[in-house]
DNA sequence: AGACAATACCTCGGTGACGATGTATGCCGT
DNA sequence: ACGGCATACATCGTCACCGAGGTATTGTCT
């Protein structure tokens, strides 16, 4: 997910580990935020495997800067993973929003179709957090006030997700043709 | 997270391991499964903390199984963590969702409240995903489609939960009362 | 002149999570 | 008779992530 970030913020426009800090924390901080400790050793592994080079330049204002710069593998990577994405992409919904973030960047409207197509059915399946034996509880029958607001707010999410789904497949559609 | 549903589950109601594995399973698995090798050394850290013991029952089925009982200590953490959740607890949805399912265990009235009122508070406060500058985006500001979805399920979200949030806290203070 | 905040980057130790793999039992279908 | 599946628990190596702490520079307030 932080790796999909940074990715997504350096495709086509480069910047120092400073910005991408502030860039991440603005897209996920509120929720969850990134401490340095966790960017740093992760831009350090991008480099390493190739996905980006680092450029020093004076700093603006203080220490020197470290530039970075997607290579032609880290785009390449970026649009993999953002076609590609594992199920816990498709299914949680905090690694969801940041893949949305960026799924412009994958450019062609029937790849970016496909993805959404994925997390429609995650969606279409009938599923709760609740259960008597098999079979998935509603809001309507739980006692207990949280568990109904766990229910009720995850309908609301639902619901909303897959108007706004069906109605972007649909512009999509109409884009590939 | 995962130990607060282990102790969620636990409270009142011992459970071997396998069964546990079920319950936590229905309960966010849809959305961040978790793995065996996961939750059985996590018992076990919950154990050695004296949160919880074990007891060796001849398995119904197959192999022996270890049933899982909360001690003592075990529900005042239980209670503590209901009562006194991290900031992360509360931002981010599926632990918030987690501490819901839960949150009954705190009985005190009041105390649940509170809980609440902490959610209320990270909802009100003015947040995007997408900014400029400083100043939060709205959907409608947005081209990107994907983006803007992004902004449309989270302030549908966000509405669905207020008003749940408003309407708890009236019934709360009323049984308070 | 000195304190302090913001900018800018880094390391280290600890730990929680994961996939792969292992062990063993009992039931069911063929 | 035997394979496959569900039950039931466990270990191992790896790695992402975090908090605490460190280094250095520039600008601002007092």
């Amino acid at each position: 997910m932080l790796e999909l970030a940074i990715l997504g913020f350096l495709y086509g426009a480069p910047l120092h580990g400073y910005v991408l800090r502030r860039h991440i924390a603005a897209l996920t901080g509120h929720v969850r935020p990134v401490a340095e400790s966790t960017l740093y050793p992760a831009i350090k592994r991008l480099e390493k495997a190739g996905l980006l080079v680092r450029a020093t330049e004076p700093g603006a204002v203080a220490a020197p800067r470290h530039v970075l710069r997607l290579t032609e593998d880290g785009g390449r990577e970026l649009k993999r993973r953002l076609a590609e994405p594992a199920q816990r992409e498709i299914t949680d919904e905090n690694h969801w929003f940041t893949l949305l973030a960026f799924l412009r960047h994958l450019e062609d409207p029937a790849a970016q179709a496909a993805v959404l197509r994925r997390r429609l059915a995650f969606l279409e399946e009938p599923a709760s957090f609740f259960y008597d034996g098999d079979r998935p509880l509603r809001a309507e029958e739980l006692d207990d006030p949280f568990r109904r607001g766990v229910l009720t707010i995850a309908r609301a999410t639902s619901r909303a997700e897959l108007a706004w789904l069906r109605d972007t497949l649909a512009s999509l559609d109409r884009a590939g043709r």
